[in-house]
RNA sequence: GGAGAGGUGGCUGAGUGGUCGAAAGCGGCGGAUUGCUAAUCCGUUAAGGAUGUCAACAUCCUUCGAGGGUUCAAAUCCCUCCCUCUCCGCCA
């Protein structure tokens, strides 16, 4: 949520980098900021003399007026006047605060000055690359499906007997690949300071209207539909919300936290893409990188976040390269992001596979999440960022197609050797 | 699902109609003191909003789970809802 303040103070500013993004009018949320000051002053005028009509009878009477004498009579006459006036405006003021804070619920983060101007992913900005990518000879390469299915460690077609298309079930060796990457993760981002937690994931409305999920994007997640929960998209969600309405101490931040947790999305609009292998599941493994820092040194953080999902990548010795997000392409809670892509050479492309996000004050607002510096006044809200560290399923493809061999069988990266047990799958 | 208890400031926890934004303790901050490694004493310390020639500040409003009601006046009384805890039942 974007400060009220800023915008109020500042409209042509925060007009100008809302427009890098999309077409946006601050008029109709002015006029109403400027309404409901104006409602708030009346009305509080109003309520300071009810409140001293309040004390002035209390003291009279305990003083040993009688209770019935025409001074206290008219004293509440005036009281309940009064208290009809601010009936009447308080349905007012609130109606108008609600539609505010509607408008202010559906206006995106402002990009960093820092972000590339820009329309779409076209306009993204290539940061650099990492390793070599294989590009595939006469097609040898299989697509990550196809040797997974040939393998026997994926299986696509049960899975819709199960639940629908968009579902995988890993079998044998792929079930504890799975697992392996995800121990191998997390013991990686734990050992570079990052605090596992295991949050829920399911998670009530207000806790996505925080993160930024809703009211927007209510399609893009499954719903409960006999309770107030959703299925986590991704843990960014439950770990924003782990602190929401809180005031932390400053010398606690920062607050690292690495997360698996398995995500839902929904995919809606994208019946198209990706319809095959494990790039665009309803369900897929993630282990979660998530920080709340400090607004000096968020930029900082964002960095060294970027460099602990890297380091997954590159130990798992897969090509990948570093891509800014232009303005147009970031996400609504975002004010800069970084996508990391791995190579796939079946596709001869390069994939996301980790989105490394600041999204500064702008979810702590909308949750609630501040900190206080000792010895000062008042509190600030925190800033806080995420990325994944890594997607798993996408981590997946990734290895059945870089590391494949022309026999088909694949070989098992160095760093998961440890975990697997085992050196190649056949 | 059945029965009961409860939701108060950073935390613990008092407060059943008026000067209560709220005792006390803890914690934090500032100071004093003492040679015994930390203790003692004193002071101070909620958040959000509006307004003011708003930086320090001042005034006002709101906030004791949420919403409504009674009253001149509600943390306190009434109603509805939400949540938490305990016991029982069911169950991984």
């Amino acid at each position: 949520m974007l400060d009220i303040k800023q915008i109020r103070e500042n409209p042509s500013f925060v007009e100008e980098r809302l427009q890098s993004r999309g077409s946006y009018d601050l008029q109709p949320l002015l006029t109403l900021d400027q309404q409901q000051r104006e409602l708030e002053a009346k009305r509080s005028h109003l309520q300071a003399r009810s409140n001293e009509i309040g004390k002035l009878v209390g003291q009279k009477i305990k003083a040993g007026s009688d209770p019935q004498s025409t001074e206290i009579q008219s004293l509440r006459q005036e009281g309940n006047d009064l208290k009809n006036e601010i009936g009447e405006l308080e349905p007012q003021e609130r109606e108008i605060k609600s539609q505010l804070a509607d408008l202010l619920l559906t206006l995106p983060n402002l990009p960093s000055e820092s972000t590339p101007l820009g329309n779409s992913e076209e306009d993204n900005v290539e940061v650099r690359r990492w390793g070599d990518e294989y590009i595939p000879q006469n097609s040898d390469i299989l697509p990550h499906w196809e040797i997974g299915e040939h393998l026997g460690i994926l299986n696509f077609e049960r899975s819709v007997k199960v639940a629908q298309s968009r579902f995988v079930t890993l079998i044998g060796s792929g079930a504890a690949l799975e697992r392996a990457l995800i121990q191998f993760m997390l013991d990686r981002q734990i050992a570079a300071g990052y605090t596992e937690v295991l949050p829920p994931i399911l998670i009530n409305t207000q806790s996505l209207t925080a993160s930024g999920q809703l009211p927007k994007f209510a399609e893009e997640s499954f719903k409960c539909a006999a309770d107030d929960l959703w299925l986590s998209p991704t843990a960014e969600v439950p770990i924003t919300n782990l602190y929401r309405e809180e005031i932390l101490a400053a010398e606690d931040l920062p607050i690292n936290h690495c997360a698996y947790t398995p995500c839902f999305r929904r995919e809606a609009g994208s019946y198209g893409r990706d319809t095959r292998g494990l790039i665009r599941l309803h369900q897929f493994n993630k282990v979660e990188l998530y920080k709340l820092v400090h607004p000096d040194t968020s930029e900082h953080e964002h960095q060294k976040l970027v460099a602990n999902a890297e380091a997954i990548l590159q130990e798992l010795q897969l090509p990948y390269r570093v891509i800014e997000l232009c303005t147009g392409d970031l996400g609504f809670s975002a004010t800069k992001t970084y996508d990391l892509e791995v190579w796939l050479p079946s596709a001869n492309k390069y994939r996301e596979i980790s989105s490394c996000s600041n999204c500064r004050d702008f979810q702590a607002r909308r949750g609630g999440i501040r900190f206080k510096e000792s010895g000062k006044k008042g509190t600030q809200f925190v800033h806080t960022l995420n990325g994944s560290g890594l997607a798993v399923g996408r981590t997946m493809a990734a290895i059945l197609e870089n590391y494949q061999q022309p026999d088909k069988t694949v070989r098992v990266p160095e760093a998961l050797q440890p975990y697997l047990r085992q050196e190649v799958l056949t």
